[in-house]
DNA sequence: AAAACGCCCAACCGCGAGGTC
DNA sequence: GGACCTCGCGGTTGGGCGTTT
């Protein structure tokens, strides 16, 4: 069928966005919120696309964005999640508070990558670039890699699009570290027809789908991410409410040995 | 001082998913 | 059920800027 153009390129403005662009796409925003970007431009009086708004807005003019320089637990928080996600930029961006798909990605380009490879670790696989192809049996039957970050800048633990709530109740836990393992086993596999159908694919919430339900068959790979304990894993109901589980299932000739 | 080079990052492009009619 | 639309994602590009020669 052809693809339409997002926009009528012949009138619309590209390259680097203006002070006054971005002051009335910002007005425009304070006053109507996010969303309907096809009608935005014109609505704003801005000769862009709605592409190319939403990607300004998201990457730049968000009030809630952080920029700056990253931190090492950023850093390694964003070796770990994508060692676990892989190229889900948005999923990662998703874990860290301010920081956008974009510039995370560009900073695993320009900077991570090149780290990894000086340490000998292969950016894709996060194995070592030479030899050591086979796993050892706890690597086979899980990993466990804990780290500690600031509680601020760590995961979020509420469905808000992983943006860290900034609730007074919380302040007590301010000074708190997260030790912010990551762990991988693998489970029995429950049938799509079982699952709950609020859990998403790649993350949820474990404490708001405890496995009560039975498996029946098969294997699935489980990670978690979450404070302190590393029960997730062994297919129990999770006390802890601060931990997420991303699941992936086995694809075809992946079953283990 | 200026040309060449390399890096960084904002922005663009194409595609897929999901929704609506 | 399929055509169309909108949105969001990941890959890529190119211009600006700092560093080196």
């Amino acid at each position: 069928m052809g693809r339409s153009p997002c926009c009528e390129k012949a009138h619309t403005n590209k390259g680097a966005w203006t002070k006054e662009e971005d002051q009335k796409l910002i007005a425009y925003i304070k006053v109507h919120g996010e969303g309907c970007w096809r009608s935005l431009p014109s609505a704003a009086g801005l000769l862009r696309c709605g592409k190319s708004c939403r990607l300004r807005w998201i990457n730049y003019l968000r009030p809630d964005l952080k920029r700056g320089n990253f931190t090492e637990e950023e850093d390694a928080l964003i070796i770990k999640l994508h060692g676990l996600l892989g190229n889900k930029w948005s999923l990662i961006a998703g874990r860290l508070p301010g920081r956008t798909d974009n510039e995370i990605k560009n900073y695993w380009n320009t900077h991570i990558k090149r780290k990894l490879l000086s340490r000998g670790i292969d950016p894709q696989t996060h194995r070592p670039t030479t030899g050591a192809a086979t796993l050892t049996a706890p690597q086979r039957q899980g990993i466990f890699i804990p780290i500690t970050v600031p509680r601020d800048t760590a995961v979020s633990d509420s469905a808000d699009d992983g943006r860290m709530s900034s609730d007074a109740s919380h302040d007590e836990d301010r000074n708190r570290c997260l030790d912010l393992d990551l762990s991988m086993s693998l489970l029995p596999h429950r049938s799509p027809k079982q699952s709950p159908p609020s859990e998403s694919p790649t993350t949820s919430t474990a404490a708001a789908t405890p496995s009560t339900s039975s498996f029946t068959g098969g294997i699935r790979l489980c990670c978690h991410l979450g404070f302190q304990s590393c029960e997730a894993c062994s297919g129990q109901p999770i006390p802890n409410p601060c931990v997420f589980r991303y699941f992936r299932p086995l694809e075809e000739g992946q079953g283990i040995d």
